[in-house]
DNA sequence: AGAGGCGTGCAAAACGTTTTGCAAGAACAA
DNA sequence: TTGTTCTTGCAAAACGTTTTGCACGCCTCT
């Protein structure tokens, strides 16, 4: 008792191949009476199209891959997994409503990737000189970026708005009422970190402010910011603001500031890029701005089927915005 | 300039396509001469055999589902998020040194999941008549449930060893001092919960405690915790210690503490059960326990290639250890 | 009646592997 | 010599679809 094929089918319900195939992909019309039958019979005898028949047929593997830039074990861990997961969580789901599965990419130094196959492959946060891009450009499998590959604006991507989310918070941390704000970005080389970096140098050259900026490994999570962190502000007390582009990096100068005996906001203000679950999780709640996610997956979903039907429409990323908290209320007006 | 095959392969190494499949399958001897010939020659036409074809050939389709016993958007949500992500990477890593991909299973009320296939799926935490299980059950695709599946032995499973895990938290609070501790888990029927319960009503008896105890809507979040601690807090003011089986109903709980004036440990000793960002986030940080979540996942992706292959070994799953924390610290003891 | 068009269906050729049974030659033993 | 076994290789048959070109019958215009 095998699962039926489309053969069996075809003979019981008395037509061809041919048709069963036409009546379930609806490529060419079958008469409704025929089609009826067929669907019926088909449901009756528990019969699906097989989907690696029709894989090997139509050349498509009904796969998209969805890679982490960074080792999987990191990406997974506290640091990032919540900006992955969003990420995966949406994209899966849009990838099914297109008839795509959507399958995760572990990338660790010794996983061998031959043995995946994708019709397209979502990066996510690509580096410069990402090993990834490479691997997938020299097997020809369509790529699509969420945020932009530095260096390569060949590569189809979901602008982040990197820089327009900066200047967002700047604005805003500069309105709050800080003077003089300083930068911590990560020192891997992003596209969101660079972005981040040039518009902040516009911003302290516009308003006539010293530029602190600092780089740190954003894998080192909150131990590495607050050490870091304290040594920046004992280095610079003018400091009166601080954008932290990691939110692990944020919280962890937020430690420091408490340690250090300044007060959030009042003495100095913070705020984070990321409003994940660290943000909303640090007392006092964080700063930070909505990259809508979810919107960013779908649309690179529907950017790697594009590319796959060889559209290279362009998708443009949603609108960051920003989400005032307490870190960085201004102190002067309202509350009581 | 088409990708070559694997005709093209043997045609330009001067044999028949069958060595050329023996040479990388290993399931016949050829010649080691004649198959460095064919693989240097591989290499240099960039021939890969095709996924496809394997795939139809061998009636295997080298991906394993993984799926949330929840609403992917709520899974994926804070409340959960954590776990589901940490047995994913996990998965994905050591399905990928097996051959396998990994494919998230997104679940929503209007999706299809009759495009998926797979050679198995993990499900994550059933419930009780989880319409996953059935699903899978009814197309014959092989299932490992992360933690047991409620009312169904038969189905192959990694133990959560959710009992032990409550022991392990109950016990270490009534060291601790708490001598009226109350248990909040989740209203959804899952294993984990059912195994708390079970043993908490042990551990009153044996301690002559009486058992307060509460079940919340597993999303419903903080605030829905908040609310709902405080009242049982109100109503029994005797209780000196709470095991709160969500971490994210663990951390309403700890604000709801807060709110009352109670102090954490010294009033209430509070624990959770999994050990996720939310409980060393939280201020004070929450005792909870480490499930090995990696070690879960890898036994799960085990459990399902030997079911593949017919073998109906049953998988360990690992001991959870409990991880001691500010939350219910003794206050009797040390500390200065 | 003939020409054109439309609706419906079929046969057969792919798609690129793996597997099975067979064969030729070499080595070896009796 | 004859038989046995081992090694290496091949041809051909699957695996279950989708697509293409063709054909038949029926309708509708001229």
């Amino acid at each position: 008792m095998r699962k039926p094929t489309i053969i069996d089918l075809a003979k019981a319900a008395g037509v061809s191949p041919t048709t069963i195939s036409h009546a379930f992909s609806g490529r060419r019309k079958v008469d409704p009476g025929t089609r009826d039958r067929i669907v019926a019979l088909a449901e009756e005898m528990g019969y699906r199209p097989s989907k690696a028949a029709q894989r090997l047929r139509s050349g498509r593997t009904g796969t998209i891959g969805l890679a982490s830039s960074m080792p999987f074990a990191v990406a997974a861990g506290p640091s990032r997994l919540g900006f992955l997961m969003e990420i995966a969580a949406s994209a899966a789901l849009t990838a099914l409503t297109r008839d795509m599965a959507l399958c995760l990419v572990p990338t660790s130094p010794d996983s061998n990737l031959d043995n995946l196959d994708f019709d397209g492959v979502i990066i996510v946060e690509p580096v410069r000189d990402e090993a990834l891009i490479q691997y997938f450009e020299a097997r020809h499998i369509p790529i699509v970026s969420i945020g932009k590959v530095p260096a390569r604006p060949d590569v189809a991507s979901i602008d982040l708005h990197s820089g327009r989310t900066a200047r967002l918070l700047l604005d805003h941390l500069h309105e709050a009422g800080s003077r003089q704000i300083g930068l911590i970005t990560g020192e891997q080389r992003r596209n969101s970190y660079e972005e981040t970096e040039a518009v902040y140098a516009t911003f302290a050259a516009e308003h006539g402010m010293t530029p602190i900026a600092m780089r740190l490994d954003e894998n080192g999570g909150e131990t590495l910011a607050e050490r870091e962190a304290a040594s920046l502000l004992t280095q610079h007390p003018q400091l009166d603001g601080l954008l932290v582009s990691v939110d692990a990096l944020a919280t962890g100068t937020m430690t420091a500031l408490q340690r250090l005996g300044l007060a959030v906001p009042s003495d100095v203000r913070l705020a984070t890029r990321y409003d994940g679950m660290r943000a909303q999780l640090s007392r006092p709640q964080l700063t930070a701005v909505d990259l809508h996610l979810d919107d960013v997956a779908r649309a690179a979903v529907e950017a790697i089927l594009a590319q796959m039907d060889g559209e290279d429409r362009v998708v443009a990323g949603p609108t960051p915005e920003i989400i005032i908290r307490e870190s960085s209320r201004s102190q002067t007006g309202g509350g009581f």
